[in-house]
DNA sequence: CGTCTTTGACCTGCGC
DNA sequence: GCGCAGGTCAAAGACG
């Protein structure tokens, strides 16, 4: 795969065995800073400094709040200043980011590689724009149209800002299914093949009104059990309280009040992303996860809140 | 009937 | 400018 370094660039991450893997939970960082409309991860500042990280503690919130930077996460999970690689925003440079190999000789740290995330911070983007102005573009159309059926484009009115994206948040997950349950509801509104890869990316849109948070589904080309989903935006809402998919009610009750978990619905909803496969197919008896403990499992299960959740892990990580 | 998936066409951005 | 690949739209169909 050395043949094609840039379309694997945005792969890497995760299809490389390099990818991140935080301890035996499985846990992997990477962040995706795309200056380009999606792959591409370019220019961004110079690595962050750890000094200014203190707490052992942070959320994925702080996360992708950008109030935390990528080394603060290297640190806050236990992994060596040296491993910052590990979180460097994926810049300018098409190293992967997610380069902890120096933690475990195939890149992983300890144990099988389960799941694994990839956090992914970006500009703030405006991309509800940019879709809207498509749409606009499309209507002017129809209406240019005449109303014959065809399918017909106008070109675009107006040069339209730089397309911005929503931060990202990319992470694996070993999963049998694609399209993981994490409490919110999904729309499926694209499908693409993709390049260099057998497995077609799903494109899911958040069904709530006013909600532009998206996702995007793909299976690994390189182990086809690991699903890499990626999120980008943050849901402005709770969790739907009926939900089709709720695992049939297996969510704890906390990931029903996000509002309480401080912080928006990404983290909780990554975690769920991680916790539902789980849930659901522990629950039916057929499938744990490689390498996940069931001690790990039940972290899923009892903690709701994400701080919770993260310290935890970074404590089994402490040496 | 409402919701969701499928799928082909179209748009955008980028590299050559 | 052209071609490629990723991303999105929206009609049509499936499903409960």
């Amino acid at each position: 795969m050395s043949d094609e370094p840039r379309d694997l660039y945005y792969h890497d991450p995760f299809h490389d065995d390099r990818h991140g893997i935080i301890g035996n939970t499985g846990f992997s960082f990477s962040a995706i800073n795309d200056s380009k409309a999606d792959s591409s991860m370019t220019a961004a500042p110079s690595p962050p400094n750890l000094q200014g990280f203190d707490p052992p503690y942070m959320s994925f919130t702080d996360c992708l709040n950008g109030s935390l930077d990528y080394n603060s996460l290297t640190t806050a999970f236990g992994l060596s200043p040296s491993s910052s690689e590990a979180f460097s925003p994926v810049e300018g440079n098409h190293k992967p980011v997610a380069n902890l190999g120096d933690l475990g000789a195939s890149g992983e740290i300890a144990g099988t590689p389960n799941s694994s995330i990839s956090s992914s911070s970006t500009e703030a983007g405006a991309e509800e724009d940019s879709s809207k102005s498509k749409k606009d573009r499309q209507a002017k159309v129809s209406e240019l149209d005449g109303g014959d059926g065809s399918k017909k484009v106008n070109k675009p009115k107006k040069k339209a800002e730089k397309r911005q994206r929503e931060p990202r948040f990319a992470f694996m997950t070993k999963s049998e299914v694609d399209h993981l349950e994490d409490g919110y509801r999904w729309r499926k509104y694209g499908q693409k093949a993709v390049k260099n890869s057998p497995f077609p990316r799903s494109y899911y849109r958040c069904t709530t009104q006013k909600c532009t948070v998206k996702k995007r589904v793909e299976r690994s080309y390189q182990d086809p059990s690991t699903v890499i989903t990626t999120y980008e935006g943050q849901h402005n809402h709770q969790i739907p309280v009926t939900l089709r998919g709720n695992a049939g009610g297996m969510l704890p009750p906390s990931v029903l009040t996000p509002g309480q978990m401080g912080g928006p619905g990404f983290p909780q909803e990554l975690f769920f992303q991680m916790a539902s496969p789980m849930t659901n197919l522990s629950a039916a008896g057929s499938f744990y996860p490689q390498g996940l403990t069931p001690f790990q499992q039940l972290q899923f299960h009892d903690y709701g809140l994400l701080q919770d959740v993260v310290p935890s892990m970074i404590h089994k990580q402490e040496p």
